[in-house]
DNA sequence: CGCACCTATAGGACGATACAAGTATATGCC
DNA sequence: GGCATATACTTGTATCGTCCTATAGGTGCG
């Protein structure tokens, strides 16, 4: 039911095709959301459905006709009902560190490839982060900007951990 | 995918039944693993079929019997792979960060809520992490001990992101 | 006895997701 | 024309995940 969240949420900002949705979810908040392009036509059906959104066929010279989505009040409503709403429960599925738990089993330059392996994801997570322009000028901004600020703490504290982890790696390896 | 590695992780450690990789996902791991009582089962059901895993019946006395399930040599080996396989895509899923990103339709009052409730679940993760018993001794225990170091410090540094945008937050309101 | 809780395992139904494939129009290049 | 890329939308299918339900045995309490 999360995406069809996060949908209703671009839409609030402004009308939208499928494809539009799919390009926020590339750049502007592919640093706290994820979604398929099958999965975003798919909620986007059954919005409609649900008549939380309503549709406007626009036609286009020279490219393929956009079906723009646009929020009902019923989904407006829906959209604020989530905002105001408990908290999720929190369900962490970390491959990452599952596989440090488990890695008992690697040699320690295994153990070291997987470390720099993710210290190359970070930072590349933290150069994605700051090439997001970061949204000014009002209160609707300054929440946006937020969370690419909590994108970049979390990049920053996974890479000082990576420093931590590695130096005490490293004294383990040589006591052994 | 992913759940069938957590399995196969744990049980590298030692065999268990359903009913332990339950506990563990509730204890021991739960601080980056979730995983759901029959979603447990119907993995091990499909490990077996697959031959990762053999099961042996043990009876208790005053309890029901046990199925212990232990690694084949395809499950270690099963296992071996993943850990050396490369990193999954990140694909975040953050619905915290999503209200706050789409949080312009919301009061203050309502805001702040929404920060407040996010510190409050921040601080009972940091409880639970300083709860899970420090694993010491060996360099599987340490790479377990890691794992719990990034818990910490990921939820401090959520924190201090929070302090940081409650200012922040505070500080426009003021101005408007 | 019923209830609560624990140990222990399993399945149903439905929705969500990942990954793959497909359709259509347009432009540019070989 | 074929291929690549971009804009734009759609569907198939297997698996996964959630939430609910169920079974069985044991202990302790009112």
């Amino acid at each position: 039911m999360e995406l069809r969240h996060a949908v209703l949420g671009l839409l609030s900002i402004r009308p939208m095709s499928g494809y539009d949705l799919g390009r926020a979810f590339a750049g502007s908040v592919a640093h706290f959301w994820y979604a398929d392009q099958s999965q975003i036509y798919r909620v986007l059906d059954r919005l409609a459905v649900d008549g939380a959104i309503e549709t406007e066929r626009v036609r286009q010279e020279k490219l393929p006709d956009r079906l723009v989505h646009s929020l009902t009040d019923a989904g407006r409503s829906e959209l604020r009902d989530w905002l105001i709403s408990p908290l999720e429960q929190d369900r962490p599925k970390e491959p990452f560190l599952a596989r440090l738990f488990f890695a008992a089993a690697l040699s320690d330059d295994e153990v070291a490839r997987l470390l720099d392996e993710r210290e190359q994801e970070t930072r590349k997570v933290l150069e994605q982060l700051r090439a997001i322009p970061v949204p000014t000028g009002d209160r609707a901004a300054e929440l946006q900007a937020a969370t690419l600020r909590s994108g970049v703490a979390h990049a920053e504290a996974e890479l000082d951990w990576l420093d931590d982890t590695r130096r005490r790696h490293a004294q383990l390896s040589d006591r052994r």
